[in-house]
Parts: structure tokens; sequence; C-alpha cells
DNA sequence: TATTATAATGAACCATGGTTCAAGTTGTCA
DNA sequence: TGACAACTTGAACCATGGTTCATTATAATA
């Protein structure tokens, strides 16, 4: 149902295979994109130019689909998250983290279901934020937090909640950047001089 | 298809009917509490003790009756927040605000996802919002800005989608006191002395 | 009480959209 | 160049859940 690399297995992935599969997840990630948790495989099929059944042959779900695109997305924005840890300045790394993550979720609407998505419901993909995202955020974070510039308070996994709202792709810049300024401010250490 | 007071109709609505109208309407708040926008049209009827038929008869559809429900919480969130107008505070009229609506959103799943909705899809029911809900938050945050104690680049809308994240009925308390204190924190006027 | 407009019922209907699978293709290896 | 496992196909299948409507029941009126 799944065929990673070399599993203990005799023959090597044919490489028509290979490319239907990049195909399928190249669709995928465009229509979960822009429909949200609720694209449709036959789209998806339709747009990678391949069968139904040739989905549900490599992926065997839609949602194990889902969250093979989804896992994928959380691990490059960790890594992309990870390497703001050292910026200068701790504070920027924090407004980085948030810029980006926000911008993450105002081009896929999956994303931003799955981020809001109650822990419950979704639990496979809910579990690579669980595990992949928070985790890069927390020493970002906390690196901010030890500078004495973010509130104390705060939680790695506050940090996409707080975006849940920004407006979608069909709102003004100047909302989402202003929603931006106003979760900033919040975050950081303001005038009751916590430290 | 609907039927309000007396029309220009001839006789009066059957009492047993008003009796079921306004059963359907308490199960369908219940439900759509709790289950949010996909709540089962069937387990409305059930809790109502009603035919599905019935609902058809009093509503024509699904969307119809969620419109009805979300409009009246909308008018009634309006009602409470406009008699916050002259809270001697300015600002404790925004908090009680924020606060109010982040109560109401725990409360309610359906609510929460109409707010959260895009403006293009489930139009009847985001209608409520713009033309009911925004409209009472104005005043108060404009009176709150006049006093230069809000941010003067904030517009009415901008409240509901700031609490889009607040953590789920299931999160501690706790949790969901930081993430407001975080919001009002973004949105009090504070260090760049915007006035 | 007889009449009737209005309301209630709920099994059947239907659209949607995910999933299956028997039949046919095709890359790969010997 | 076979031979075969791996892969692809897409029509058919099925579950879900909103909606209809012919039938039956009943509150209101005369």
């Amino acid at each position: 149902m799944d065929n990673n690399e070399r599993g203990g297995a005799r023959r090597a992935a044919r490489v028509d295979a290979r490319q239907n599969r990049a195909r399928i997840l190249a669709a995928a990630r465009v229509r979960f994109a822009a429909d949200g948790i609720d694209a449709q495989i036959d789209d998806i099929a339709r747009e990678a130019e391949v069968a139904v059944g040739t989905i549900y042959h490599h992926f065997g779900s839609k949602d194990a689909l889902l969250e093979a695109i989804v896992h994928d997305r959380f691990q490059r924005m960790a890594d992309h998250i990870s390497s703001l840890r050292d910026e200068m300045d701790a504070w920027a790394g924090v407004e980085q983290t948030l810029r980006y993550i926000a911008e993450r979720q105002v081009h896929d609407r999956a994303l931003k279901a799955v981020i809001l998505s109650q822990p419950a419901l979704r639990e496979a993909s809910a579990a690579g934020m669980r595990e992949v995202l928070i985790p890069a955020i927390r020493p970002v974070l906390e690196r901010a937090q030890a500078a004495g510039q973010v509130r104390a308070d705060v939680v790695a996994g506050d940090l996409p909640l707080l975006l849940a709202g920004l407006p979608g792709s069909a709102a003004e810049p100047t909302d989402r950047e202003r929603y931006l300024e106003i979760i900033l401010a919040g975050l950081r250490t303001g005038g009751d001089a916590a430290y």
C-alpha cells in the first residue's frame, strides 16, 4: 500500500510508478491548498492525469494522502524555522517565525484547517504539528523569552493558534499586516514589565 | 414555507405548530453548538422529538435553519455588546466585549465556524455578522480609540477574527485566559505611543 | 360535531464523494 | 524476447446525509 525507498523488498520501484506518485503529490498539494481539507480525490486525480485507483494504490485513502502532504509541509516549515534559531536578535527570530507561519497558512487552506482542528479529529495530521512544528518553534520562542522580549507565559503551541483568524488570501494585504502587528505587540513584553 | 406573525393571512398559526417550531429551534441550538455546522438534521429532529419533515415544513432547508439560529445569536450578542457601550471606562468596554465574544465562541462551535468562514461561502449567515454583530462592536471600539486606549488602525471586524484560534472547550481555562491577555495586550495602545 | 386548512410523519429518494476490484498494461529482469 | 510482478484503469459500489411527498393526524372554526 505504501512503497518507501528500499524496504527489505526485492525489486526497485518502477520509474513510471515513482513519477506518478510524484505527480499525485504535486496535484494534491495544489488542490488541498486551494480547496482545503475537502478537496476531492477525483479532482486530484484529474489534475495529476492519473486514475483514481492509482491514488489508492499509492496512498490507500484520502486521509493518508492528506496526512502525507501535511506532514511534509510541517517538516519543511520546521526546517525553515529551525534555521531562524540563531537570528542575531532573538525577537527577530520570533517575528520571522510568526510571519512565516502566517504566510504559509494564507497559501494553504488545508494547512490552516489542520492547525485549527480539534486535536480529537484529524488526529494523524494534528500529530505532525505537535511533534514536528511545535518543537521547532519552541527554541526560537524560549530564546526570546530568556532575553525578556516575549511574555514568559507564552507556549510554542500558542503561535500557530494566534494566527488562526488571519484574513485569507482574498483580503487586503494591509489587513493581514495589521493582524500580524497586533499579535506581535501582544506577545512582546510590554508596559507591565514582566522582567 | 415560513410563517412569521400574522402576515396578511387568515388563520393564526396553530399552537402545536408554534410549540414544535420552538422545540426545533431549541434542539438546533444545542446540536449546532455542540457539533458545529455539520450537525445532522436527523439528530436535531430526534432531540426535538419531531419528524424530519416537520423541520422542513418550518424552515425549508438545513441552511435556512442554521441561518435562523445564527442570526438570532448575533442579534443577542449585539444587544449585549451595545449595553456595554457606556461602560465607565472605555477600555473596559473593549475588554468586556472581547471576553464576551470569546465565551460565546467557546460554547458554540457553529458560531465559531461562521465567524471563520470565508465571506464567500455560507453567505447568508456571514451577513448576520457583518450587519448585526460588527456594527454593535464598532461604537465600543471607537470610543476606546478616541480615548487613545486602543490602536487607531484596528477595525471592528478584527475583533471576532482575532479570537478565532481561541482554544476550545476541551482546553484548560488558563490557556484561554492567556490567549485573551495576549490579544488584549496587542490591541492596547502600547509603548509605540501612537497618540 | 362536521369540516377543512394546516401540520406532522417517516420511508423512500437522490446527490455527493470516497473506495473497491476485476481486467488490462507495462517496466524490468533473466 | 518471454514471463511476471508491479502498476494502472475507471466503472461500479457503497455510505452518508440532506430533501421530498403521499399519507395521516389534528387544531381551529362554524
